[in-house]
DNA sequence: TTTCAAGGTCATC
DNA sequence: GATGACCTTGAAA
C-alpha cells in the first residue's frame, strides 16, 4: 500500500485507499478474490483485486464503523425531533455516527467468525423493519417516515403490547436452541427476559439518539423525562395527583434509569454488537430457579459461544486493547438493568395503588412476571 | 484561525 | 462503473 498521508477511519492510509474503503463500506460492496485471498497489494497493482485490497484496509486497522451510513437522498427531510426540545435532547454532532451503527455491515470474513452476533444483527434489521410497519400512525403511508413524538403512559403501554410479539419472534430467529426448548422453558426464560430487555433497549436507543432526558421506545417515539405530568396524563382519565405529586412519586426512578443505564451506555459508547451480547446474557439467565438443568446446560453453551464471539469482535473488529476490561464493563451493566427493572415494576404497582392510570391487565401481568 | 478527517464531486480510465 | 484528485464541511485544538 502507498505510504499513508494521514489517519483515515482509524488507520494510517493514503487518500485513494481511504476513498476506496469509504465507498466499499457505504455502498456495502462485497468483493470476491479470484485467487487465494493473498494477492499482493502495492501502489501499482492495488486495483487488481478489490477483495484483497479491502482485506488489507481492514488488516492495517481501518474501521468500517468510522464510515457513516449513506444519508437520505431527500435534503428537505424534517428533523426527527421537535426543535423546542433542544434542552432535554441536545442535538449531538455524533448523533449520525451513533445511528450509523445500526446500518453497518461487516465483511463476510468477520461474519463467519461470529455467527451468532451476525445472525442477531441481520435479524435485528428485520425486527426494525417490522416495527416500522406495526407502529405506523393511523393513515400513515408505509413510505413516509414517522416523526417521533412524546408519548403518555397509556400510549407507551399500547405500543409495548404490540411490540412484545415481535421481540419474541426476534429471539426465536436468533436462537435455534431457544426454539427447541419445551414451551414451559421458553416461557420461563422469556418472561424473565422481556422487561429487563425492554428497559435496556430503551436506554440503548436513547444512547443511539443521544437523548439523555428521554427513553426512546421501539417505535422511535419517546418518554420525555422532563414532562412527567404529560407522561402520566391521559386524555380519558383525569389525574388524581398534581404535577408535583407525580414528580415526587416517579421522578426518582426515572432519574435512576437515566443514571444507571442511559448515561453509562453513552459514556461507554456501547455499540450494537455489545448490546447483542447483553441481550444474550439477559435471555439465557442460567441462575433462574424455575428452569431445568437441561436448559441451564443449553444456556451455558450459548453464553460460551457468545463470549467467544464478542472476544473475537473486540479483538479484530473494534480493536480494543484491554478486552478483559471491556467485557467486564459490559457484563457489569447487567445488575443495573435488573435494578432499573425492579424500580419500574415498583412504579407500576404504585400507579395501580393510586389509580393514576389503570394499565391494560395483560401488560401489567407481563411486567410483573405473570405472563403466560 | 488552523488542522484534520470526514463526505461529495467529477474528469479520467 | 470504479478510481483518485480535488473540494467542501464541521469538529476540535
Amino acid at each position: 500500500m502507498e505510504e499513508g498521508d494521514g489517519f483515515h477511519f482509524g488507520a494510517e492510509a493514503c487518500k485513494a485507499c481511504a476513498a476506496f474503503f469509504r465507498r466499499s463500506v457505504s455502498q456495502k460492496r462485497i468483493y470476491t478474490c479470484r485467487g487465494a485471498n493473498d494477492c499482493d497489494i502495492t501502489v501499482n497493482i492495488r486495483c487488481m483485486c478489490r477483495a484483497c485490497r479491502y482485506s488489507k484496509c481492514l488488516e492495517v486497522g481501518m474501521n468500517p464503523m468510522g464510515v457513516l451510513a449513506k444519508p437520505s437522498p431527500s435534503p428537505s427531510k424534517p428533523s426527527p425531533y421537535p426543535s423546542e426540545t433542544i434542552q432535554p435532547f441536545p442535538s449531538s454532532p455524533t448523533q449520525t455516527t451513533r445511528a450509523a451503527l445500526l446500518t453497518i455491515t461487516l465483511p463476510s470474513s468477520f461474519n463467519d467468525s461470529m455467527p451468532l452476533l451476525s445472525k442477531m444483527r441481520s435479524n435485528y434489521q428485520k425486527l426494525c423493519n417490522a416495527r416500522i410497519v406495526i407502529h405506523r400512525e393511523d393513515g400513515q403511508s408505509l413510505f413516509e417516515e414517522k416523526a417521533p413524538r412524546a408519548l403518555n403512559y397509556q400510549e407507551a403501554v399500547a405500543q409495548s403490547m404490540k411490540d412484545v410479539r415481535l421481540t419474541s419472534d426476534w429471539i426465536s430467529w436468533c436462537f435455534e436452541d431457544f426454539v427447541k426448548l419445551p414451551m414451559e422453558e421458553k416461557n420461563n426464560l422469556f418472561r424473565n427476559f422481556y422487561t429487563p430487555y425492554y428497559m435496556m433497549e430503551g436506554a440503548f436507543a436513547s444512547h443511539l439518539a443521544n437523548m439523555i432526558y428521554a427513553v426512546v421506545l421501539p417505535s422511535g417515539d419517546y418518554l420525555d423525562m422532563t414532562q412527567m405530568e404529560t407522561f402520566y396524563g391521559s386524555i380519558e382519565v383525569k389525574q388524581p395527583l398534581d404535577k408535583e405529586q407525580i414528580e415526587n412519586l416517579f421522578k426518582p426512578s426515572f432519574d435512576y434509569h437515566r443514571k444507571a443505564l442511559i448515561l453509562p451506555m453513552i459514556s461507554e459508547d456501547i455499540d450494537i454488537y455489545e448490546f447483542f451480547a447483553l441481550t444474550t446474557l439477559l435471555l439465557w439467565n442460567t441462575t433462574l430457579e424455575t428452569i431445568t438443568e437441561e436448559t441451564i446446560k443449553t444456556g451455558k453453551s450459548v453464553k460460551d459461544q457468545l463470549l467467544k464471539e464478542i472476544g473475537f469482535y473486540l479483538k479484530n473488529v473494534k480493536k480494543v486493547e484491554d478486552r478483559v476490561v471491556r467485557v467486564a464493563t459490559i457484563v457489569n451493566m447487567l445488575p443495573d438493568v435488573y435494578k432499573v427493572t425492579k424500580r419500574n415494576q415498583d412504579n407500576l404497582e404504585m400507579s395501580q395503588i393510586f389509580n393514576i392510570y389503570t394499565a391494560d391487565k395483560k401488560f401489567y401481568d407481563l411486567l410483573t412476571g405473570n405472563f403466560i
